[in-house]
DNA sequence: TTCCAGGTCAAGA
DNA sequence: TCTTGACATGGA
């Protein structure tokens, strides 16, 4: 992988085992948008248009500097994705798997983001999501119309009452208490913590129980033995392996069973099912 | 119009 | 510990 400066941003070349799109459009992000070819999105104060070439990727606008610091991680470009596919081979047989990487969003973002995301649809928590960003997040320097994704204390500025005027229904107490605990510095250290540890902290957050303590861990912490159950996992575990229980237990026995590559085997049954679904990337 | 969604929570068994 | 029903909302 090599970085040179391009234009106004960075090219990226030599990028294995990666799928821009897929990735971006997974379910595991939502503040990104298509247009044709190029993808738009915000994260950590920095609106970004990105696309990809072959084993090239294009961010702009973006430096050296903060490709380092911001995307490279963001992306999850510094881990083997071909080594952790050929691992994660062994659990599902010799099938061909999808280049998805996880994501490593802010975590703030990540754990309000799958708060509202229980027993909703992936469209309207994107409108939701942006509605948040444009009503309390702070306007993105030179990009009209962009906004970050709120921070606690501009979350906590709001009150229930417009919480839910913004359509975030029976979800808005939880988001409202959260930020404040969040404020209080409930979160800190967090993703240094075990993961038994870390989750048992996310999971007493109001709105916060199994599955969205293990988007948080896994989307917005790099925890990448945490494997969330939701209705279309709990499907294709079923299916391919057979497998009943509810989807604590399920999660719990697939973490057991797959190890490190549980988030990565996760996002690909999700991604698996729901284009058998119907649903799209 | 009805169904359903990347679930969580509280109550009751 | 496990099961059950309520919960806001709007896209399809």
């Amino acid at each position: 992988m090599k970085t040179v400066v391009w234009g106004p941003g960075v090219k990226v070349t030599g990028v294995q085992h990666f799928d821009l799109e897929k990735t971006l459009f997974c379910g595991q992000a939502f503040r990104w948008t298509a247009e044709r070819t190029r993808f738009f999105g915000v994260a950590r104060g920095r609106a970004l248009e990105a696309w990809q070439e072959e084993d090239s990727i294009f961010l702009s606008p973006c430096t050296l500097k903060e490709f380092d610091e911001i995307w490279q991680e963001y992306f999850d470009l510094k881990r083997d994705y071909g080594r952790l596919q050929s691992e994660a081979r062994a659990f599902v047989g010799d099938e061909i798997l999808p280049d998805i990487h996880i994501l490593r969003q802010p975590l703030f973002e990540t754990l309000i983001t799958f708060i509202l995301s229980a027993n909703n649809h992936i469209p309207r928590i994107r409108g939701l999501v942006e509605r948040l960003a444009e009503r309390a997040g702070k306007p993105i320097p030179d990009w009209p119309g962009a906004y970050d994704f709120p921070g606690p204390e501009d979350l906590a500025g709001l009150s229930e009452a417009e919480l839910r005027s913004l359509g975030c229904g029976y979800r808005a107490p939880f988001l409202a208490e959260t930020a404040q605990r969040v404020m209080e510095g409930c979160l800190e250290g967090v993703g240094e913590l075990p993961y038994d540890e870390a989750k048992k902290r996310l999971m007493a957050l109001p709105g916060v129980g199994d599955k969205v303590a293990d988007c948080t861990l896994l989307y917005g912490a790099g925890c990448m033995e945490a494997f969330p159950v939701d209705v279309w996992v709990h499907r294709a575990l079923k299916e391919r392996w057979g497998v009943e229980g509810s989807r604590p237990k399920l999660a719990l026995e697939a973490r057991k069973r797959f190890g490190v590559h549980g988030g990565y085997l996760q996002q690909v049954l999700f991604y698996e099912s729901r284009q058998a679904g119907g649903k799209g990337a």
